[in-house]
DNA sequence: ACACTACTTTAGAATCATTATAAAGTGAAA
DNA sequence: TTTCACTTTATAATGATTCTAAAGTAGTGT
């Protein structure tokens, strides 16, 4: 219970009231060292193994502030589901559709990407690269 | 009606029953310089403004026929509709959240693409880039 | 401790894109 | 023309996500 401050403390900063649903959707997601992936449904599940009760909506509640606070991002791949990642830094993707496994894909790994195109009033925000992989055969 | 020709071969060679349906949503789509993105309802729209009875499924069903036989792409964005793209060859896009505009960006205006991690048993299918744009201000 | 208020959670309903169904229609070959 | 597989169609079904409004709770002030 000790470990739940700093999630408490993160909360509050961000003016969001730390609620217990919230501080287990923390533990869950924050509190480890690889990068995570996952849909609403894949997170529900462990929460409820996990016999933390929460309902649908809460978890789409909690998801959808801490994305607008920017502590999770939403991958841009169009799949039935949307998928999220704990990894807000810049980086990419490889994606597999068979599998629809997603692999993070260090920024570091891909080359300098410049972009010789500019729109009149629009500025760049992000650039995302999804790289859509397959069996080897 | 002389120039449906080029479209009912293609149907024919695809094994793929030249359809007024099918021909009509060609013409659509093919018969023009630039490239085009779409929705499924946008296409429906524009269908239904020139008076091209269709149903809905149909869109559908000829649309995914498309993808499937390589004369249309669907762009990598998760947004609450799919986009499709007739422009098949390589390249990326430019996509602003705000108005859910996309502009097709030319791969010679993306610097060569270097992924320097491999994955094993996986291999490269195709690398998409997309750069979100918002108004600079 | 108590009360108050604004923020949260919740179950269930509503929405909306997409897919499935199965009956009626149509192209192509014999 | 007949036949049959492929198509179209309206409608129902599905499934992710969002909405709703009532019940619960955190935090502030008393």
């Amino acid at each position: 219970m000790s470990n739940n401050c700093i999630f408490i403390d993160k909360l509050r900063a961000s003016g969001l009231r730390p609620t217990k649903q919230r501080i287990n959707i923390c533990k869950l997601l924050f509190d480890r060292q690889e990068t995570f992936h996952f849909t609403i449904e894949s997170l529900k599940n462990i929460l409820s193994k996990k016999n933390n009760k929460i309902s649908l909506a809460t978890v789409y509640n909690t998801i959808h502030a801490f994305k607008k606070k920017g502590y999770l991002k939403e991958i841009s791949i169009n799949t039935d589901k949307s998928y999220f990642d704990t990894n807000v830094t810049n980086h990419h993707h490889f994606y597999n559709e068979q599998t629809k496994e997603i692999i993070d894909l260090d920024d570091r790994h891909v080359g300098k990407i410049k972009i010789n195109k500019a729109i009149p009033g629009k500025k760049i925000k992000s650039i995302e690269v999804l790289v859509k992989i397959a069996n080897d055969y």
